[in-house]
DNA sequence: TCGTTCACG
DNA sequence: ACGTACGTGAACGAT
C-alpha cells in the first residue's frame, strides 16, 4: 500500500526558492574566501582546506598542534569532536571550523539544490527507497531531502528556501518521542507509560524518577544527562558511548545505566529478551513482525557481536516507529482522496510529514495529519503528533 | 572506489 | 588492551 504513496510525493515534489539559495551561496563563498586567505596566513603556506590529509598535515605536522585519534589510514583525525576542543587555544583550528561549516552548506546544499531543479515542473524530485535501509526507514536520494539543516541558524536558511506551491503552506506534522514511545510500550514499562499519558516531559520526568528527585529539583544539568541516557536506551546503549556523549568517565556513565535500568527494570527485562531472542534466531523483529537480520550476533569477534547486540536493541525500536509511520502515511492519502483534497504529501522524514497544502483546506489538513497519525495503530502508550504551518518549511516546522 | 567528514532523524 | 553509542546520503580528496 505504500507504492502508490511513495510515487505521488516523488511526481509532486517541492519548491524551492532559486534565488534565495543563490544569494545565500553568494555569501557563503565571500566568506570562504575570506576564510582561506586568514587560514593560509596563519599557515604560513597555501593548502587545500578542504582535504582532511593536508589539513592533518598543517595543524598536527608544520604547526605542532597536539593531535589526538588516528583514522585507520595512518593520518590524524580532524574531524569536529578532535578540533572542537582545540579550537580554543589555536585560533587557526577555529576557522577551519568554521570553513568546514561554510563549505558544507555551500557545496551540498545551497549550491547543489539549484541544479536539482526539474524543468518540466520547476520542483525538485527526491527518490526513495523503500526497502534500502536495515530498519525499515526509507532513505531519500538525488536530492537527499531528508538531512535539510535545521540544527543551527546558518543552516536553516536553506530550509527557509523550501516553499509552498502557488496558493498553498506547508504543513508539518511530526511525531513527539515515537521512539521512546515504542520502547515504553514493547517492554510493558508502567512509569513510562504513566508519563506518556501524562504527556509530561520525559526527560525531566526520567531524571526525577533515576535520581530519586522530587522534578521540582530537577535541573537543566540532570535533564540533560536523563535525555542522553534516554537517547542511549534506544541507539543500545553502552557505558562508552554514553560517556563520549556526556564527555563523563565510563565508571560514571556504567552507574547512570544502571541506576536507570534498575528503575525502568521492565525496559533491561525487554533488552535481554531483544538480544537473547537475536542469538537464538539471527533477526529480531518489529512489532508488526518485519525481521530484522543480526548475523555477527554470535560472532567471536567481540566487536562485532557488540554490535550486532546494539543492532538487536535498536532495530525493533527504530524498525517499528518505521512501520507507524508508513502505515500512517497510507492513511492520510486515502483520506486526502476520499475526500477529494488537492493538498499533497510531498516529504517524509522519519517522524514528520509535510503536505503542501491549499490554503482554503489547510485546517482540514492539520487535522487529519493530526488524527491519523496518532491513531495509525493501537499502543498501550499514547502516540501525540503535533501540525504546524508556514510559508516556508522552517517556519511550518 | 574508498575514506573522511558532516548534514539529518 | 581494544574500540563501539542506532539509522542514513553527498561532497570531496586520495588512490
Amino acid at each position: 500500500p505504500l507504492i502508490s504513496v511513495i510515487a505521488k510525493m516523488e511526481y509532486q515534489g517541492i519548491s524551492i526558492d532559486e534565488k534565495a539559495l543563490n544569494k545565500f551561496s553568494t555569501l557563503l563563498e565571500k566568506e570562504l574566501d575570506k576564510l582561506t586567505k586568514e587560514i593560509h596566513e596563519m599557515a604560513g603556506e597555501e593548502f587545500n582546506i578542504a582535504s582532511p590529509q593536508q589539513t592533518a598535515e598543517i595543524l598536527f605536522g608544520k604547526m605542532g598542534i597536539q593531535g589526538g585519534k588516528k583514522t585507520k589510514t595512518g593520518s590524524y583525525s580532524t574531524n569536529v569532536s578532535i578540533l572542537e576542543p582545540l579550537a580554543e587555544d589555536n585560533p587557526i583550528v577555529a576557522k577551519v571550523l568554521e570553513y568546514r561549516k561554510y563549505a558544507k552548506l555551500d557545496s551540498t546544499y545551497a549550491k547543489a539544490l539549484p541544479k536539482q531543479v526539474q524543468k518540466k515542473t520547476g520542483k525538485i524530485h527526491t527518490s526513495y527507497a523503500m526497502t534500502g535501509t536495515n530498519t525499515g526507514r526509507l532513505s531519500s536520494s538525488n536530492p537527499n531531502l531528508q538531512n535539510i539543516p535545521i540544527r543551527n541558524e546558518l543552516g536553516r536558511e536553506i530550509r527557509k528556501a523550501f516553499i509552498p506551491s502557488k496558493d498553498c503552506v506547508l504543513i508539518s506534522a511530526d511525531y513527539s518521542q515515537i521512539e521512546l514511545r515504542v520502547v515504553s510500550a514493547m517492554s510493558n514499562c508502567e512509569p513510562m507509560i504513566e508519563a506518556f499519558k501524562h504527556d509530561a516531559d520525559i526527560h525531566t520526568k526520567t531524571a526525577a524518577f533515576v535520581f530519586g528527585i522530587p522534578e521540582s529539583e530537577v535541573t537543566p544539568e540532570i535533564r540533560y544527562k536523563a535525555k542522553a541516557i534516554n537517547f542511549g536506551i534506544i541507539y543500545g546503549i553502552s557505558a562508552h558511548g554514553l560517556s563520549v556523549n556526556l564527555g563523563c568517565s565510563r565508571p560514571e556513565a556504567k552507574e547512570y545505566i544502571e541506576s536507570y535500568l534498575s528503575k525502568y527494570k521492565e525496559i533491561q527485562e525487554y533488552m535481554d529478551s531483544q538480544v537473547e531472542f537475536a542469538m537464538a534466531n539471527g533477526f529480531v523483529q518489529t512489532m508488526y513482525g518485519r525481521k530484522i537480520y543480526t548475523p555477527t550476533i554470535n560472532d567471536s569477534n567481540k566487536m562485532r557481536q557488540n554490535f550486532a547486540i546494539r543492532q538487536a536493541m535498536n532495530a525493533p525500536i527504530q524498525g517499528t516507529a518505521a512501520d507507524i509511520l508508513k502505515i500512517a502515511m497510507a492513511k492520510v492519502l486515502e483520506k486526502f482522496e476520499a475526500l477529494k483534497l488537492e493538498s499533497k504529501v510531498v516529504l517524509q522524514i522519519h517522524d514528520e510529514l509535510i503536505v503542501d497544502a491549499k490554503i482554503s483546506e489547510k485546517e482540514q489538513v492539520k487535522e487529519i495529519l493530526k488524527d491519523t497519525m496518532e491513531n495509525a495503530v493501537k499502543l498501550v502508550t499514547p502516540l501525540v503528533a503535533e501540525p504546524g504551518e508556514g510559508n516556508n518549511w522552517d517556519e511550518a516546522h
